[in-house]
This record gives structure tokens, C-alpha cells and sequence, in this order.
DNA sequence: TTGACATTCAAACGTTCGTTTTATACATAT
DNA sequence: ATATGTATAAAACGAACGTTTGAATGTCAA
């Protein structure tokens, strides 16, 4: 084997098409012919490598979004790391910006939020999988680095809401770009996500703070 | 005409059954077939009284989901109404719960924040008709409400990101309820819908709060 | 009864879908 | 040189799709 482009690539063209239009369509607005032109191989490649459709979208999963996934964690542990604060406030500043602008290209962020997004909106086998591989440990990481921050007498269950709640924003103001700026009146472009990020950490560390005050002030 | 039943409902057991399907599974994922056969009628029904398969779809929005959002904005306003107290607070809580528990049914509910979640993340034409005629003169008048409660510095901008945050966890809370359950671990019941309710409204109110306090953005 | 209109129906249209089949090209190992 | 395994190619499969057709209904006015 070895040598020139274009040779053993088919797979992983294909995998990388494959999202980009899954995210973009949706696994049924997508047909087998066009993921395979787009990847310039043979229609009969799907079923050579993946067996079939289906297989494909899930191998998209397991071979680019998960890793993905785990980048972000990554950064955002990195930026965590590199300050001694570690008030409520910087934590999240770090999530939202980690998710915002992260370590990816725009293309690949619109790209991974859309496939969230979609797997949300319409479960399949895959959701099953993040959820216990990727959003679950996350989620409950990022629970046990908050906890001690907050006031002791909150219960699990709004400290998991409270997470949720973040990504709500960020999925929100990520997967629905078209329509936010369709209500904005202005475009989607670098300056509007660093106001977009600063706004939701600012908006979550409001609604943490709230929460804590609530559970001890009563209400 | 006659005026028994099952006549010329057909048009209208379409909308309902379509408007269901649609949000269930997405414009592509029902077939002319399931639709006409959940609303017990031929096949040629669809192309008979909406001309084809997309006017079906616009139908749904017009004839249903626009009527439905009027009623939840009417909801809001009575509830508004109802009381003297006109605080952010009271504002913010009435709107949340109009969308969250508002005037209609549970599956109602569900199927109107489904299928606004799939426009979001992938627009047609619906959605340029729900911007101009729904979403635009409800965020306008929802803004000039809450402007006066404010200090005066702030920017439209933060305004409008404000209220909608507030509808991405809505959204986020009613689109994603299957993955809100599996990462929280417990039924969407009623119970867990009110806790919801009751949770992003004081999330909300905290993220306001906290904007009109702090008008700088971290990082 | 007749004619006109609105509605339903079964059947078929042409197209596209995911998948399978069969054949071919080419590298490497024996 | 032959056998083997991998990869690509074109063509076809049956099924399902949105849509159209034309006949069969039922209703009501004339």
C-alpha cells in the first residue's frame, strides 16, 4: 500500500463529508450518493467500509465528534489550570469560551453543535453513547468542581439543571445561528461570539448566584 | 354541504396529524403515506387540498403553530395584567411560565417547541414567516416592557440576548426532554416540568440581574 | 332526473432511495 | 507467474418516495 494521495483516504473522506452534510441535513435529508460524491469515491464505498448508512453516521460520531469532544474538555481544563482563580465566575467564563471558541476552526464548531443539536431533537443510538461516554462523566466532573463553591445545602439535582442550563445557551446561540441573527439583524461574525460568550457566562454566573440565594433565602 | 362528521374534516385530520408527525420526525422523516394514514384518508388527499407536500407543511405553521403562539403571548399579557406588580421579577416569571405550562396541553406543548427547534436548526421558509408575523413584534414588545425596569445604559443588543436566553433553555427544556431525562436520570414528569418552570425563571431573573449590574464582560 | 361540483379512492406514474452484485485493477507474498 | 487480499467501478436490485390520473362516489340546485 503506502504512497500517493487518494488511496486508502476514501474512508476517511468519507467520514469527514459525511458529518459536514449530516450536520448540515440531518441523517435522512442526506442521501448515500451524495455523501459519496462529495467524497469522490464510488457509491458502493459506504458499504465497503461501514456496512451501511447507518454504520457511517455512527462511526461519525465515534471517530470525529467524541474526539472532538474531548479537545474541548481538554481546553477547557488547560485554561482552568493556567490561573489561580478558581472562583465560580472564572469556571464558567472558561466553559462558555471553551465551547464558544475552543481550540476549533468556526466550520468545525457550527459542525459539532449542529450534530448535537440533532441528536437532541431526534435521540438515536449515538445520544445513548455520548451521554454515557462523554456528556455524563463531563457533567458530573464539572458538578463536583463547582460544588464546593456554592452554599452546601443545594441539591444534585438543580446543580445538574444549572450545567444544562449553560449548555442550553451555548447549543441555542450555536446550532441557531441562522435564526438569532435573523432576529438580531446583524451577522454572525468573530465579534458578535466574543459578545455572545461573555453575555452567557455572564448570564449563567447570574443564575448560579441566584440559585444559591434562593435555596438559603427561601422563596 | 352536509355538516355530518368525518366530511370535509379530512383537511382539517390532516393539519392535526401533520403538524404531530412533523414534529416528531422532521419534513423528511414522514412520508405523504403516514401522514394520510394517521388521518384516516387517501393518499391523494395532501396533494388534493394543499397542492403538495411543503404547502402541507407552511399549512401546519399558518393554520396551527401561529395561532398557538398567539394564545401563549395572550397568556402572558393576562397574566401580566392580573396583578399590579410589574417588577422584572413578575415579568420574567410570568413569561416562563406562559411558555412552559401556558395555556396549553402538555403534548400540545411539546409538539409546538418541536417543531420550532427544528426551524431553528434548519430554516425554511416557516421560519421567515414566524420571524416577521411572531418572534420579531414579541421580542419588540417584550424589550420595550422590560427597558423602562432597567438602567438606562444598557444596549438593545444585551436585550435581545437576554430574552433570548431565556427562550434557549425553554427550547432547550421542551425540544431536548428525551436527553434532559437520560443525562438526569428520572421521568419528565409534571413534577419535574414545574421544577424546570421554576428554574429557569429564577435563572433568568439572576442572568438579568447580574447584566444590569455588571455591564462589563469579563475577558 | 339531470348536470355540476366537491370529495374520495385505487392504481399507477417516474424518480430516488439504500443496498447488492459482479467485474476489474493493482499491490504484495508465495 | 500465480494466488491473495484490498479497493474501486458500473450496473442493477427491490422498496419507498411525492405526485398524478381517472374513475367512482356523494351532494345539492335546477
Amino acid at each position: 500500500m503506502a504512497e500517493n494521495e487518494t488511496q486508502a483516504d476514501s474512508r476517511e473522506r468519507l467520514l469527514d463529508e459525511a458529518e459536514i452534510l449530516f450536520a448540515q441535513k440531518g441523517f435522512e435529508g442526506v442521501s448515500v450518493r451524495e455523501i459519496t460524491r462529495a467524497a469522490h469515491c464510488n457509491l458502493a464505498a459506504v458499504n465497503y467500509y461501514f456496512g451501511n448508512k447507518e454504520n457511517l453516521y455512527l462511526e461519525v460520531f465515534r471517530s470525529r465528534w467524541m474526539p472532538r469532544a474531548r479537545r474541548i474538555q481538554e481546553s477547557f481544563r488547560q485554561s482552568l489550570k493556567g490561573e489561580g482563580d478558581q472562583s465560580l465566575n472564572h469556571i464558567i467564563q472558561c466553559l462558555a469560551l471553551a465551547f464558544l471558541k475552543g481550540p476549533l476552526s468556526e466550520a468545525e464548531r457550527k459542525c459539532h453543535h449542529q450534530l448535537m443539536a440533532r441528536e437532541m431533537a431526534q435521540p438515536t443510538e449515538a445520544l445513548e453513547m455520548l451521554a454515557e461516554q462523554i456528556m455524563r462523566p463531563f457533567f458530573r466532573e464539572l458538578t463536583d468542581m463547582i460544588r464546593p463553591l456554592i452554599p452546601e445545602g443545594i441539591h444534585e439535582e438543580e446543580l445538574m439543571l444549572s450545567a444544562m442550563g449553560i449548555f442550553a445557551m451555548i447549543l441555542y446561540f450555536g446550532f441557531g445561528r441562522v435564526a438569532v441573527t435573523r432576529l438580531l439583524g446583524c451577522e454572525y461574525d468573530d465579534a458578535l461570539t466574543k459578545r455572545l460568550s461573555g453575555y452567557i457566562a455572564d448570564f449563567s454566573i447570574g443564575g448560579l448566584q441566584r440559585l444559591n440565594g434562593e435555596m438559603h433565602h427561601g422563596g
